[in-house]
DNA sequence: TTGGATGCAAAAGTTTTGCACGGTT
DNA sequence: AACCGTGCAAAACTTTTGCATCCAA
């Protein structure tokens, strides 16, 4: 699904045609990467992953580049990470929830969505139009089961 | 509930005794502040209330007073906010969500919690212990639908 | 008395912005 | 050519830290 670049490179650049955007050099190499990614990545992450692949550009740039590809929706801004630093996604259309391990941070997405039923049900109760939500859930995986802390501290 | 001011920093006090700290007017203060708050809140926030009921304090010792009742589980820690400041909460000890409306930001918590049930399965699925999960719901309160831009673009 | 709590100032870290220049359409 | 995108430097903003002093137990 993501393995053949060329046809990636068409999507892209449909995309953001579709958005009224310039195709340059650096909003495709950040859809790649994005696109290519399994975890959220932070902007210094994905900064990092420019350079790697040899293309120049400054931080900053990377800021107002995910800001645009976030208002237009073709990547999500999460508010996963404590540490206070953003994460973004590739938008895939498709309702994605994670599950993030407490002790080696490890970020795995789930199949599919328990609160669609749910949302329903709390917009006749609340009044409100519900048009998403943010799910995630945390706890210990396999290898990391052992390191837990049962005092409260980390 | 949280009506009573003489019984509340009777828990107060007996919580930060639990927990090994020192009861000072600060914690006091911030506890009863969080306690009576409907809405989670930002350090910024807890600062500005404080200064309302005349406590003298500096935000550096906001920040500390906030993370010491963290790392002891009376308040929690959450990341909802879009624009990278955390947000804090009384812990109230009973499994809470929120309802978030993206016209005007107000937060009001949902009653119940519908992934106890899912959370077990999805350990049997994936092999991790599951310890938590955040859920927050989006959506436009009554008095904001008109507000929705259909663009994607607010 | 003693170790933790606090104020102040300074630093650290992430993200944003002003401005001049460069690239895409 | 016009407008948007970019680099660079500086600023803004939230949060953390060092150190001297203060306070609760």
């Amino acid at each position: 699904m993501a393995g053949d670049p060329v046809k990636n490179r068409q999507v892209y650049e449909e995309d953001l045609n579709n958005c009224g955007l310039k195709k340059t050099k650096h909003r495709m190499a950040v859809l790649d990467i994005m696109d290519k990614s399994e975890q959220p990545r932070t902007a210094e992450d994905i900064f990092a992953a420019l350079q790697t692949r040899r293309v120049s550009i400054n931080l900053s740039t990377v800021y107002r580049t995910l800001d645009v590809l976030v208002a237009n929706r073709l990547l999500n801004r999460l508010s996963i990470s404590q540490d206070g630093r953003a994460l973004y996604e590739y938008n895939r259309r498709v309702h994605r929830h994670y599950l993030v391990c407490i002790g080696c941070h490890k970020i795995v997405p789930i199949d599919g969505c328990p609160l669609e039923d749910y949302s329903r049900k709390l917009e006749a109760e609340t009044d409100y139009v519900i048009s998403g939500h943010k799910l995630d859930l945390y706890g210990y995986c396999p290898e990391c089961r052992a390191k837990e802390s049962p005092c409260g501290h980390d």
